[in-house]
DNA sequence: TATGAATGAGCCTTCATTCAT
DNA sequence: TATGAATGAAGGCTCATTCAT
């Protein structure tokens, strides 16, 4: 008799699997058994339900990206719900790009092998473009509210999106990623408040 | 009889066509006989020159490393030679990081691999960390003598840092490279400019 | 559905293969290709119940030596049943010695290589250690209650154990191994009837 | 101009450099670069010489041979002119079997692969017979005029052929391997002594 | 639905041999 | 006579995939 409903529990227990791995060995050091083995299931699972290696390991990446859109998303409602003001909305994505799951060394070293594999694998490539542009066009969202300039707020959410993305690699690589991650979110924040600032004062 | 000065030739061959491989293929798809092929030599050669494959990598890697500090060091002497301005040091320090050989694709991928590999190889850990310390150290440097508050200072150093990365990284994954790399490069200015009139500024 | 018990069965198949192949192209000949064909197999399985040729070559080796001292075991447990005399149960150590798998030119094969390794290897070397003081000893305990002087019987042990191996060893380099082997094993007897003699005779 | 007289002496060189080789390395570890570093010559000079690895192994497969072959002829010699007794001529070959070259740790280890190799290789195999026979025959040359019965010196001669093999077998793989040939030449004299005293006693 | 035994292509490495100098 | 740079076949090992159960 199929027991109804496990194929979703099973693939969510691979996919973790694979995030500890990629995080434990990397992900030229992740195979199809230390997959299996911490998912403490046999190695023919996994083709079983993903058809090979390569598909577990982009269902993770997906589940990785969905993570992170998801916790926008849900910034994005309550921002939009309590009504603040688009600074305020900026510093909530910002939260959400240094949100504890972004933090985690297993996300860590899967964002990076997913860059490493984007360039040459396309299908990654057009994963990776989407969640760029998503991060932009969020920022853009907000700082048209805040700057008149068209071209200037396209510059400026470039800006953030650029310093978002290298804080969280900076923080990522180095010594001591709690602390520099705490810092980052900080910084983003400064940045925030220069453009605010920029946007009010009136002797420049 | 022995070939004199044949031994760096090899070398530089051999790592010219690791970086292309890295390009074409991928770290992962980088095998001792797409590097060998690439050179037009044979497998063996890799062994006898460099020890083995990981050998190959990491001169590739630190080769990298090594054209990116020489492009800085030729930059800030010039600096010195001329005595530019703390702001105008800066600038040079940014167009050192979008530099042609800085674009080009195999160092992109090069660069892209390297750092994924940091995560789990320490030998990698150290040179990642060494050059990510000389970018911020050379950047607090000019810093310094535009803030007076050390704490700003290295706060503005981390955060330009991270705005160049964040905008190398984006260039290098977005459809159109170049088209990218020549807005990074005026936008991570325009950043400096933004420093600048903030020490001038009385209002704020 | 795991099948069970077939390990072991693999293990032996590919032991016998893998004494098979050193008799066939001796040990330095003897690769993991020449073994898995001999055991009609792929060349993965090795690696997969052995963990690699290495891994095969001692645990043949092992096999060989238990053989040896499982014969020697049966021989030793019918005499004590028996209540052989002391010179009836040395000739018994003899014949094990030059039993039929013994006479076995795979074994022969793997005596020779074994003992060129051993050399260089200390593990085996080990091995080896073990298997020549247990001939020693087994020997010795006879000549004990043969021969009075303590010092007499150690000599006459180990002038035994030289003669059998060295029988051996020139039976199974003999043009002809089944005669040689067949007058090895009465010329071992004869010694030990000079030895009986010895302690008999009045008139030395 | 050809430096005459220089290719034996080169030939020389390496064969020293190959048993040395096989002494630290193993015949298995021995490779054409191992001998060329010890010889402090380059790799090509032995396909020049020996033409290939193979070459250079049977070839000091040979010296160590000869230089066997050449001990009992030096001690032969001696016996004849000093016109010994028979059982101080058999004394004078077992010495030569564990004369100081004999133990060396270089001999020891190229026997051992000698013989594990003779099994496989023709060539060696006629060697190691040629070898073989002249130990028996030098024997039987003594016990003859010892022992009346023919084929009792016959077996007489295989016994301690096998006696002196099995001996040198021993010593060579035991732990203190100079306390040991130490012990089998005085075990093989005694063995002499037992001959002797069982030709001239009447009571058997 | 799930297993894991078995496969074999592909990788890195070693090393005897060749050959231009 | 002698070198050692270069080759490439062959070896051991890893691992994604297959498939009978």
């Amino acid at each position: 008799m199929p027991k109804v409903g496990i194929e979703p529990i099973r693939r969510k227990q691979l996919i973790e699997a694979t995030l500890k791995s990629i995080e434990d060995n990397g992900l030229q050091g992740t195979t199809i058994n230390t997959i299996s083995r911490l998912a403490g299931m046999s190695s023919g699972i996994i083709s079983h339900y993903f058809g090979g290696k390569q598909g577990v390991i982009e269902a993770a990446i997906r589940h990785m990206l969905e993570q992170l859109k998801d916790g926008l998303l849900v910034q994005l409602r309550e921002a939009r719900r309590q009504q603040v003001t688009p600074a305020e909305r900026l510093r909530m994505i910002v939260e959400t790009n240094f949100t504890g799951f972004q933090r985690s060394s297993s996300t860590a070293a899967t964002w990076l092998s997913f860059w490493a594999s984007a360039v040459h694998d396309p299908q990654l490539a057009r994963l990776q473009a989407v969640n760029a542009r998503r991060l932009h066009s969020n920022l853009l969202y907000s700082l048209r509210q805040m700057i008149n300039d068209p071209q200037s707020a396209e510059d400026a959410a470039a800006s953030m999106a650029a310093l978002i993305d290298g804080m969280w690699l900076r923080s990522v690589l180095s010594r001591d990623p709690e602390a520099a991650f705490a810092r980052a979110e900080r910084l983003c924040k400064d940045y925030i408040d220069i453009i605010v600032r920029g946007v009010n004062q009136e002797c420049v």
